[in-house]
RNA sequence: GGGCGUAUAGCUCAGUCGGUUAGAGCGCAUCCCUGAUAAGGAUGAGGCCCCAGGUUCAAGUCCUGGUACGCCCA
């Protein structure tokens, strides 16, 4: 269709039904036909850029839920910003390295570890984990355009392609410039039989229950307050792995734990005062000696065996806040090659990390008494030689579990293992700065969670003993002189040759040479990968391949602006953006943060395969639609908690929001389509806002309200917030604006009343469409095509955020409507009462409620016709002698003048004549009370006035406001009820005799009931005019007719589509 | 073991600045309305606001401790 912006343009009527999922099919072709996406990126490309980086999944299995919550929140924003005319990239991202692909790999092939994966061959394993991580990557597609997240696919960065990786190696290379990338040891779980280092994963797999020694082990105290050659002492020390006393490096106590001596009448030992008894057992008692943790820091001991050499001093007390006084003596023997916690309190004191254990699990050949032995087999020798040393107080079995190798069984060594580290610990305190600059959504994340682990910050353990990953690009020789390399360009000006089309992975890296710069020998690369987060925290540059191309894209395009992820990123990749980019630029690469609480099976659980309870996201999609799927994630509990999701849940949505939402569209396209068809033009000459009647003001300035507030909601990333109030709206919208004007639109567009109120709800529609439009795509842009003035965007993705219009709000308005609807529930409920149907008018209906003197006619008048009653009067009319008054405290407005006085004031208030507080309050605006002997002066504000008819009313009351309905039915009020009755009769009978809304019709009627046959008599034009009856006559027609008979009402009823139709 | 979060009706969730009668939807029951609706409305049953202390005139709401569950880390 032409944009002709002077053409009017005839709305297309929406039929009542709907498919959503298919409706969406059309929308997705639509997009892609005419290439919305790429407009909305054109068109706005001018615009302030606001930055989306996109976290990269690893697209190694197929995509569950979960993806699709992070990504309607990748797609909302930008949406919502583009719209608020900001230009808005989407670079999609696939994170392809790492350690689970290989796992998949090793498990495709039949490989069992990496001796096999050597002998199957580097280059060929690489080439299967190429091949495996791009082979989910449709699936992905499939499910991201399905669902709408509007993403540039098509130059999604890889972080396997070579300019990626080339990137990753110049942030390396300014990291190691800046002296911040260092080789140390790292203790890792290590099987000595295999050869390798485990991951968690595999650790998690190999728990076995084994029985050890466990040995009490005396070390004697050599200086400090306890070294006396004539009452000697021992630290009493336990350990379950005798083998590592060996390397025994320090001992290690609690701060603040207290220590005592305690003796047996032989000798002294110091242990944990909670464990002496544990510990020690019968026979034993303290002697008084006490000593803090913390007072014993650097006392010397008589280390247990004197087999290896220590180049620094060592052999003292050292403390540790990880020492517990569960198990043992509350004294922790270190052995800092053997154990994490050992290796950093060891670190800290600077002592020397002695390694006697072989890489095959065995001790040094050399050694006394262990030489060549396997770590575990030692311990026998070991412990007897303590023993006759005279050094074991103690050897007991111990039964736990222990981790062993889930391949071949061999017990596991925690084993300090040649590793390169970040050193993140230098810039904790710039990270610091960098998190407190950031805006965290939910913002308890930013000190609670994330602060915490920054705060606790340790070296970033960066080297991976792997295949598929970015090669670590140091080079060493045989000095161990290293040379870290940033691009492909300085390999191959080292190297001496061309090595631009080299593939950085293993093993062509690995097959790269150069002499060294420093001292000519042969440098070859370490064997190491890196951390896969470290690739995906480089992403701001090389997705660009920057800084070696796209240096101004780039530039352009950091600081991000936005980032969102579930919570389980705050270690991961929201740890290694912030991080990479401090290392590197000195400043964090994010500014706000989303983070997302995880999705839950309907059950309560995750969801796994195992536990079959998946919700697969493209048949959810395609049972309820996109819109409704994002929605739920968008807009159903909160974002920032875990949340269940579920067919039930999906449904309602669709019924309670989209449907609701999409059925008053088609009520407008319907009737903007009938009597008189109604364009765009007519906008132009509709009343001015102020000028329409209250309920149209009502509904302009709730928009108003809805636009402002979703557009602030959204601004502060509360998406729940701005779906609560757009639920609220399409429900006023429809429940209450639409019923309440369903005549004017019946009068049609060209009636006073009918311009009011088509421009009226067009104007809603319009506006609501377009807010709604971020969270839910598809619907809206379907919409959008059928409602659309002539001279819009051809999509509602094209066009602007609204305009809002302050001049409509109208608070007071708003208090009114609510008092009104209020009304209308109470009489509702007094109807349902009383028994009377709503059909049936009544006389009168008092209503006592603060404010209702102030209610505009109106207003009155709404609560007149929805409740079917002919007057409306105030409960305070009646007079004083019919009506009972409750007066109650409002200990809101109370208590700020009251205070501690409140409960004696609320207490005088109870106690008072109600009647004669409600007469002074009406009179003067004050009552007074008695409190405590003295006159304490209540204004209108702080009572809460409940009135009461007495007697022949039926009454509903809530809050203080009273509705009562006079249930006297006069014969004339039974006749206005009859009309109403037939009316609806001949209502079913056209439609059940297929009559469009539209068709005039003749009508016949005979009553055998003279009240009936007098009803249809004296209301004959209001029932003619209300059925479109072109003629209304007593009798029976001449020829084929639709017939009804009512037995109850003794009436009879033809009827048939008139000859002529118009007027 | 540590950090963080969550806990409100059978279910899914709201609950603002602390205000005394804690709400909505779904489901159930009984009605009503219908010339847009796959709808809508009313009424009813259904609550140890996880537990125990504390602050306060007043606590679902704030504080402390605990329990359960979840996530992350050891």
């Amino acid at each position: 269709m032409a944009d002709d912006p002077t053409a009017s343009r005839a709305l297309p009527v929406l039929p009542a039904q709907i498919d959503l999922p298919a409706t969406e099919h059309q929308v997705l072709r639509r997009w892609s036909e005419q290439k919305v996406f790429e407009r909305s990126l054109e068109q706005s490309r001018a615009n302030p850029n606001w930055v989306f980086y996109e976290g990269p999944p690893t697209a190694n299995g197929q995509p569950g839920v979960h993806h699709v919550e992070a990504r309607v929140f990748k797609d909302l924003f930008p949406r919502f910003k583009t719209m608020r005319g900001y230009h808005v990239d989407r670079k999609a991202g696939w994170d392809c390295h790492g350690l689970p692909v290989e796992v998949a790999v090793e498990k495709e092939l039949g490989l069992s570890g990496k001796k096999d994966i050597e002998e199957f061959g580097v280059a060929e394993f690489n080439a299967r984990c190429r091949e495996a991580v791009l082979r989910n990557v449709d699936a992905f597609t499939a499910m991201t355009q399905r669902m709408g997240y509007w993403v540039n696919m098509d130059e999604a960065y890889r972080t396997m392609d070579p300019e990626y990786v080339e990137s990753v190696w110049w942030a390396l290379k300014t990291i190691w410039d800046k002296g911040l990338l260092v080789r140390d040891f790292r203790i890792s779980p290590y099987c000595p039989r295999c050869g390798t280092t485990l991951s968690d994963h595999e650790l998690a797999q190999g728990y076995e229950t084994v029985v050890d020694p466990s040995v009490y082990v005396r070390f004697p105290v050599t200086s400090g307050p306890l070294a006396d050659p004539e009452r000697p002492t021992s630290l009493l020390v336990w350990t379950t792995t005798p083998w590592t006393l060996v390397s025994n490096t320090a001992v290690a106590v609690h701060p603040d734990v207290t220590y005592v001596v305690a003796t047996d009448g032989t000798e002294r030992v110091l242990v944990a005062e909670p464990l002496v008894g544990k510990a020690l057992g019968e026979g034993w008692e303290p002697t008084g000696e006490r000593f803090e943790g913390g007072e014993m820091e650097r006392w010397t001991y008589q280390r247990p065996f004197e087999l290896v050499e220590f180049d620094a001093p060592a052999h003292f007390v050292v403390l540790a806040d990880y020492v517990t006084v569960e198990d043992g003596t509350g004294l922790v023997h270190q052995a800092p090659a053997f154990g994490a916690d050992d290796m950093a309190v060891c670190r800290a004191y600077g002592l020397p990390l002695v390694n006697p254990v072989r890489g095959d699990g065995t001790f040094e050949p050399g050694l006394d008494l262990v030489g060549g032995q396997f770590f575990k087999t030692a311990d026998a020798a070991l412990v007897a030689d303590l023993d006759g040393r005279g050094l074991l107080m103690r050897n007991q079995p111990y039964e736990h579990s222990y981790p062993h190798c889930w391949r071949c069984h061999t017990p596991l060594l925690y084993y300090a293992v040649p590793s390169w580290y970040i050193k993140t610990t230098a810039i904790k305190d710039e990270l610091l700065a960098q998190n407190a600059r950031t805006n965290w959504f939910p913002g308890n994340v930013k000190e609670g969670r994330y602060g915490e682990w920054l705060r606790n910050n340790i070296d970033w353990a960066l080297s991976r003993s792997r295949y598929w990953g970015t090669p670590l690009p140091v080079w060493t020789c045989a000095e161990e002189h290293h040379t870290v390399v940033g691009s492909l360009a300085e390999l191959g000006g080292l190297a001496g040759r061309d090595l631009s089309a080299l593939d950085p992975h293993r093993p062509y890296v690995d097959d790269v040479a150069f002499p060294c710069p420093q001292c000519g020998a042969e440098a070859r690369r370490v064997p190491e990968v890196i951390d896969v987060w470290f690739d995906s925290g480089a992403m701001p540059f090389a997705q660009w391949g920057a800084p070696h191309r796209n240096k101004e894209a780039f530039e352009a395009n950091f600081p991000g602006q936005y980032i969102c992820e579930a919570i389980d990123q705050t270690r991961g990749w929201f740890y290694s953006m912030m991080a990479v980019s401090t290392l590197v630029f000195g400043h964090s690469s994010y500014e706000n943060v989303v983070c997302l609480g995880h999705i839950l099976a309907e059950d309560g659980r995750k969801m796994s395969k195992h536990l079959g309870n998946i919700l697969e996201p493209m048949e959810v999609m395609e049972r309820h639609g996109a819109d409704a799927l994002r929605w739920f994630m968008a807009a159903s509990g909160s974002p920032w908690t875990p949340r269940r999701v579920g067919h039930e849940a999906l449904e309602e949505i669709v019924r309670k929001v989209l449907l609701t939402y999409y059925n008053t569209v088609s009520f407008f396209t319907l009737y903007a389509g009938t009597n008189g068809t109604w364009d765009h033009s007519r906008l132009a000459d509709a009343p001015a806002p102020e000028d329409r009647p209250l309920l149209d003001r009502w509904l302009l300035s709730e928009l108003n309200r809805v636009v402002k507030g979703v557009g602030e909601a959204l601004d502060r990333f509360d998406t729940a917030g701005a779906g609560r109030l757009l639920t609220a709206f399409v429900d006023d919208l429809s429940n209450w604006y639409v019923r309440r004007s369903r005549r004017r639109f019946w009068a049609g567009a060209q009636t006073p009343e009918g311009a009011s109120a088509f421009a009226t709800l067009f104007e809603a529609l319009e506006s609501l469409t377009l807010v709604m439009a971020p969270l839910v795509p598809f619907i809206t842009d379907h919409v959008w095509a059928a409602l659309r003035r002539p001279d819009a965007p051809e999509s509602v993705h094209l066009a602007s955020w609204p305009r809002v219009r302050e001049d409509l709000i109208d608070t007071d308005l708003s208090e009114q409507m609510a008092l009104t609807r209020r009304l209308v529930d109470l009489g509702r409920a007094a109807r349902v009462d009383s028994g009377v149907r709503t059909r049936q008018p009544l006389s009168r209906v008092l209503v006592g409620a603060a404010g209702f003197d102030r209610l505009p006619e109106q207003l009155r008048a709404q609560i007149a016709e929805e409740l079917n009653v002919q007057q409306l009067d105030p409960l305070s009319a009646v007079g004083g002698d019919l009506v009972d008054y409750t007066v109650k405290p409002n200990f809101r407005a109370l208590g700020k003048r009251f205070a501690k006085r409140t409960p004696l004031v609320a207490q005088a208030i109870g106690a008072a004549p109600a009647q004669a507080l409600v007469e002074q309050v009406r009179s003067t605006g004050w009552a007074h009370v008695e409190v405590e002997g003295e006159q304490v002066e209540v204004s209108a504000e702080e009572l809460l006035v409940t009135e009461q008819p007495r007697e022949g009313w039926t009454v509903a009351a809530e809050a203080g406001e009273t509705v009562a309905l006079d249930l006297e039915i006069t014969p004339e009020l039974q006749r206005a009820g009859l009309a109403r009755e037939l009316i609806r009769l001949v209502q079913d009978a056209r439609k059940s005799s297929g009559l469009e809304i539209s068709d005039r019709i003749d009508l016949w009627w005979s009553a055998e009931d003279p009240v009936t046959a007098q009803a249809l008599t004296e209301h004959a034009a209001t029932i003619a005019g209300e059925v479109l009856a072109r003629t209304f006559t007593e009798g029976a027609p001449e020829g084929e007719a639709h017939t009804v008979r009512s037995a109850e009402f003794g009436v009879a009823i033809r009827l048939r589509k008139s000859a002529e139709q118009e007027g």
